[in-house]
RNA sequence: GCGGGCGUGGUGGAAUUGGUAGACACGCCAGAUUUAGGUUCUGGUGGCGAAAGCCGUGGGGGUUCAAGUCCCUUCGCCCGCACCA
């Protein structure tokens, strides 16, 4: 049915190229695509942290985590680790940070999330020796210029240091169980209050042996970045300060602004670079050269080296979920992790899971996981775990190059079409579903499946639907067709009875705020629903759906209607050829249909679709407004009118049909070239000129265009209101901008 | 908490990218034709003011001859934060 809709709307897609990612026929592909990349190093298993259900048994996804507890069950979730597969982006950090440079038909936004989200940082590892043991615990900053100002360690709870203490500490065993109860997203984490528990730890500052700083846990240093472990510096981090204050730890400044000696802190830290000082060796420098001079002396010493680190994690794509590709490997108590043989690709899903009990109903499956070991043919036991379903998004572009192919694609087809001309979606997907596809694409590329570098090279962040909530007197929510506007309020159509309208919102089943297309198809037709979708709003942004703005939308199809098909007769016969002269009217009128083309041209290939509709607005008021019948006004009307069906042909492409049949013609409209705008006349020979006086509107001079600045400023001055304005006091400065504006400065 | 974005009349939105704020619509007001219309047509419509004029792009400050546009700051809303897909 939504396919019936879209082709009812007249999308023209080519339907000959539809295919299902959850067909075995498209997931086979990405099960051999994963083999290739276990065997390039690209994939790989680590154990990694869940949220984990106690009750359900069952791992939870962050968002089915609700206050630290899982949504179900209601009890508190705790952190498990669980071996997962993960596919190895991180290989690729730099050249997905540095090709962004090169995407320069994407949204500047999508590019900035991508650079943050992968996260570049150039600073140094550093070893911070422990007291009276012979290890250390390696820390990673960006601020070693800094290192003068430490006053603690901090390392994650799950940091091996933290683990073998807790076997001692009993209060600290219990510190990192409180931590691993939080779940495992960022934003709870980040969140959540900063706390640290002090361990009998004592580390040895790097540059000064006899400088022993604490060694905390503290629940907002993140295992999977860096090193896990950090310094705390809190005159120059407001997150360590925040910490320091809260545990009476030392401030100490060890950078000061550039132009004062010395700088207090109190609750606000210094993070802006300046100078060094309080820092022996480091004292006068400017932040980069301490930065710089701080590691080589790290270095000289062999206690750290210089680093970069990335933000951007490997991709766990494991999932305990039945509906998903299967991952096709089996594990044997002799060979380990063996792959599935090409042979027997696809793993499929079996037909007779059970879903009565929580967890992975493949895990539960009595014979779907008992195989026997493709290396050694033992009893083995298949994998249970599924892609994650961005899997399937990473690659499907590819597959429309060659979509009934028997290998996942050629090569060659999609060297030839690939990268996407136009790529659209909402910027929900900015970081994760965008920079999987680019890394999918450098992983084929490596495996040899193909030789382009990049998926999408042009992209365009689209804003949602949204429409107006209703909610009954219980709170329940109501479809827009249940209720009716009375006086200032709503209520039900029913019933009479109240109904509170809430706010416009993305339209959800769940808040029943949908609007169906077969009925605004079958009440206005497809042409007014696609005119009022052009219309309404920038693409980018949210689209408000309202009545009113259809009814707009309606009326326009109706009155081009009227102005085109009744009076066909009246307009010239097609092919009349332009009279040599033409009047005022019918002159400018022709320049305005150039504009409009330019414009219109122009704005289509921005995808500046509302303001389009603005122009073809305008052009057909003109025409409407066009008065006489000689031989040049029935000329330009004609040829207005034509023009005007051919540029709103994308937009309503059935009545733009039915038009230009009108309007005499038997091939089809969408088969006629796009009119060309003649240069010579979308620019007028006058120009109308703002006139200032102190930067205020005081009048305007119609000018001659590129008339002088001589000119301008006299004609200017000259001009009545400004004359009065002015009242014969001697201007101290004009300021003219050609064919726009004069500032009379007084 | 961090990263990104948005904020303009009663409403959706324009504004040549620092140069006449409010294009084009919706709504509203007045009038005309019909008068069964949720039809069509004409005129008006940012606010205050009788007018001259003054004020006006979330709030405050700044740069500039000139700011919706640039800078600082602040408030509100939206998106993302790696297991929602």
């Amino acid at each position: 049915t939504m396919k019936a809709q879209q082709k009812a709307m007249g999308l023209s897609y080519d339907w000959d190229r539809e295919f299902a990612t959850c067909d075995p026929d498209y997931y086979k592909h990405e099960q051999k695509m994963f083999l290739d990349f276990l065997k390039a190093g690209l994939a790989y298993r680590k154990e990694s942290w869940v949220n984990w259900d106690p009750v359900e048994n069952t791992v939870l996804a962050n968002e089915q985590v609700v206050d630290g507890r899982g949504w179900r069950s209601g009890v508190p979730v705790e952190k498990r680790l669980l071996s997962q597969w993960n596919l190895k982006i991180t290989e690729f950090s730099d050249d997905l940070l540095e090709a962004l440079k090169g995407l320069d038909r994407w949204p500047d936004k999508v590019r900035i999330m991508q650079e943050n989200w992968i996260g570049k940082s150039e600073g140094a590892r550093v070893k911070f020796a422990l007291a009276g043991r012979d290890d250390a615990v390696e820390v990673f900053t960006t601020r070693p210029d800094t290192l003068f100002g430490a006053s603690f360690i901090a390392i994650a709870a799950n940091h091996p240091l933290a683990h073998e203490m807790a076997k001692g500490d009993p209060a600290l065993a219990e510190f990192v169980r409180e931590c691993n109860s939080m779940g495992t997203s960022e934003a709870t984490l980040e969140q959540a209050e900063k706390k640290g528990y002090r361990t009998r730890l004592e580390a040895q500052h790097p540059f000064d042996a006899g400088w022993t700083l604490p060694v905390y846990v503290a629940n907002f240093v993140l295992m999977e970045y860096g090193t896990g472990a950090i310094f705390g510096c809190p005159a120059h981090d407001q997150r360590d300060l925040d910490f320091a204050r809260k545990y009476e730890l030392p401030v100490t400044a060890v950078v000061r602004p550039k132009d004062s000696a010395s700088i207090e802190i109190a609750m606000d830290a210094f993070t802006d670079d300046g100078i060094a000082f309080h820092s022996r060796f480091l004292d006068g420098l400017p932040t980069a050269q301490a930065k710089t001079a701080a590691i080589d002396r790290l270095e000289k010493e062999g206690t750290g080296t210089r680093s970069i680190t990335y933000r951007l994690r490997d991709w766990g794509v494991s999932r305990q979920r039945y509906w998903g590709c299967p991952i096709p490997v089996v594990h044997c108590l002799d060979c380990g992790i063996v792959p599935v043989k090409d042979s027997d690709l696809p793993v499929t899903l079996p037909d007779d899971v059970t879903f009565d009990k929580p967890g992975n109903p493949l895990d539960h499956h009595p014979t779907w996981k008992n195989v026997f070991c493709p290396s050694c043919a033992k009893p083995a036991r298949r994998e249970t775990d599924t892609f994650d379903t961005f899997f399937e998004s990473s690659w499907y572009f590819a597959r429309f190059c060659d979509a009934k192919g028997e290998t996942a694609f050629s090569r060659r087809s999609v060297d030839y079409w690939m990268a996407v001309d136009q790529y659209i979606g909402g910027v929900e997907h900015a970081v994760l579903h965008l920079l999987y596809s680019r890394f999918f694409v450098r992983a084929l590329r490596r495996c040899g499946y193909i030789g382009i570098d990049e998926p999408f090279a042009g992209m365009m962040t689209q804003g949602m639907v949204c429409h107006q909530t209703f909610r009954d007197k219980d709170g329940k929510w109501l479809q827009p067709d249940q209720v009716r506007k009375e006086g200032d309020g709503w209520v039900k159509l029913d019933d009479g009875s109240t109904v509170t309208a809430g706010r416009s919102e993305k339209m959800s089943k769940s808040k029943k705020n949908v609007v169906d297309p077969d009925r605004i198809i079958d009440t206005y037709g497809a042409d007014t629903a696609r005119l009022f979708m052009l219309s309404d709003s920038p693409p980018e942004r949210d689209l408000e759906w309202t009545e009113a703005g259809i009814d707009g939308a309606w009326r326009y199809s109706q009155r081009l209607h009227r102005a085109i098909v009744e009076p066909a007769v009246a307009l010239a016969a097609k092919g009349t050829r332009r009279p040599n002269d033409l009047g005022t009217a019918a002159t400018e009128i022709e320049r305005k249909i150039h504009k409009t083309i330019h414009f219109v041209t122009d704005d289509l290939e921005k995808f500046h679709f509302n303001r389009a509709v603005a122009r073809i607005r305008e052009l057909s008021n003109a025409l409407e407004d066009l008065e006489g019948d000689g031989a040049d006004v029935s000329w330009v009307r004609r040829f207005g009118w034509e023009t005007l069906v051919k540029l709103v042909g994308p937009m309503m492409p059935h009545l733009g049909e039915s038009l230009w049949q009108a309007l005499g013609y038997a091939e089809m409209l969408v088969d006629q070239s796009w009119p060309a705008a003649d240069p010579r006349l979308i620019v007028d020979d006058t120009v109308t000129i703002a006139v200032q006086i102190n930067g205020k509107l005081r009048g305007t001079v119609e000018l001659p265009r590129d008339a002088d600045k001589a000119a301008a400023e006299a004609a200017a001055l000259a001009q009545v209101d400004v004359a009065k304005f002015i009242d014969g006091r001697a201007p101290k400065k004009v300021i003219v901008v050609p064919n726009r504006i004069v500032n009379v400065v007084l």
